[in-house]
DNA sequence: GAGATTATTTGAACATGTTCAATATTGGAT
DNA sequence: ATCCAATATTGAACATGTTCAAATAATCTC
């Protein structure tokens, strides 16, 4: 009945999570300890695990949160666009956006990646709903554009293992604001499109027909935990 | 002047990371404690520590042994081998078969992939000598290939790539002997190498050109270490 | 071979992520 | 208001990776 419906443990978790965020920006994941996240949010060392099962799970809360604010802003700044290249530039360019001051413990969400049964395996079942909220914005993108629907289906996946790489050569980015990465979404992606009209033109088609099968073959074969 | 050159310590390193790998395979990476590791090897904890400089470290060790097999075994497989697709499905597969049994823990070597500066991070710079070592397997592949100059300084490193897809792949495939990665290596492989002898056709050559140039721009801006 | 130097080994101490039994607080049912 | 169950909090204990000063062994110098 009060103006906020938090429960008291929602403004805990939340709390724990903002200064955990906090000192991650300031030193980096490794150099803050959970005693001393603990500590900054005034609670005991222990409360955090009440909360989140690991450190690492810290960030992936964080990335949660990443999701959603994407989610908005993604669907917001799709809203009247219709080119397909710019569609999927505004879905990636968006993300990057959102996570530009924290590259530096960004990694973390990586480093179970090689674990298949990790919870917080990137690829792993532990985080199958994420996975398919996330390849569900690409999916949207797409929503209304013309393409096969074989390509509907699989695309999505292949553009969420192309954003993944791209966030991890955004992290090693130096260049100022980022913008090798930023360039080289934008030439992939202008590489990609054209090369989609390309099989479009009756000339080549032809001869190209086959290999849009068995690409598709593959990455059927390859996002074997079909999920998108 | 013994029968062996091997110092003491050189004995002692051997044995602890034979009696690691030995856990590692048995347990896992994380089940298996430094304290377990360095009494199977009969030796007290610390002395692991003198050796390796971390438990990861244990399993770039064990993968820099990899590398020499790996680069022995291909070299011996490529010899007078004189296709293209051929010599490369033969540097990944072999590099495949020599890792098979040791899924369980390799996930390990992928772990800091997210964070430049760990001295173990797969892209980073405390790991450049080895992975040029890795990538020059690639490019002894090609060697002797027709493949245009600056192709010839991209692909090693695009394979390079593409090879450690198929690793994080495999770790993950639990199909009988890891069947489905060796079904996508070929996939890719010959849909790569097909694609290039499509450039060469003097009918579509004109439509791929500029395509060409363009995906060359994208890899050489983004193997923006220039290490191949 | 004695002494000096370097390499190796030890194990206790430390740091930090994590667990858990005990305690306190909250919010609802009566 | 009182009691109760669920929720939340505590902090000490634990597990394990890592460090390090001290002890020991190997090797070198003369």
């Amino acid at each position: 009945m009060n103006t906020t419906k938090k429960s008291v443990g929602e403004k805990t978790r939340a709390l724990i999570l903002e200064k955990a965020l906090e000192m991650f920006r300031k030193e980096g994941f490794e150099a803050a300890t959970i005693r001393d996240i603990a500590k900054s949010a005034k609670v005991a060392t222990g409360a955090a695990y009440y909360y989140f099962p690991s450190k690492e799970a810290i960030v992936a809360a964080y990335y949660d949160h990443v999701q959603e604010m994407h989610e908005a802003k993604a669907r917001e700044l799709l809203l009247g666009k219709t080119d397909l290249r710019e569609r999927l530039g505004i879905v990636i360019h968006s993300k990057l956006g959102i996570l530009k001051d924290d590259r530096k413990f960004l990694g973390a969400l990586f480093r179970y990646a090689g674990e298949p049964d990790h919870p917080l395996s990137v690829f792993g079942k532990g985080t199958a709903s994420q996975r398919a909220h996330s390849i569900g914005i690409f999916r949207e993108a797409l929503a209304d554009m013309e393409v096969s629907d074989e390509m509907r289906l699989l695309l999505p996946w292949a553009l969420w293992m192309m954003h993944l790489g791209a966030i991890l050569f955004f992290i090693y980015d130096e260049s100022p604001e980022q913008r090798r990465t930023h360039a080289l979404v934008n030439g992939v992606l202008d590489l990609g499109t054209q090369f989609l009209k390309l099989t479009n033109a009756p000339v080549i088609r032809t001869f190209l027909q086959p290999f849009q099968g068995k690409l598709l073959g593959i990455l059927k074969e390859a996002g074997w935990s079909q999920e998108s």
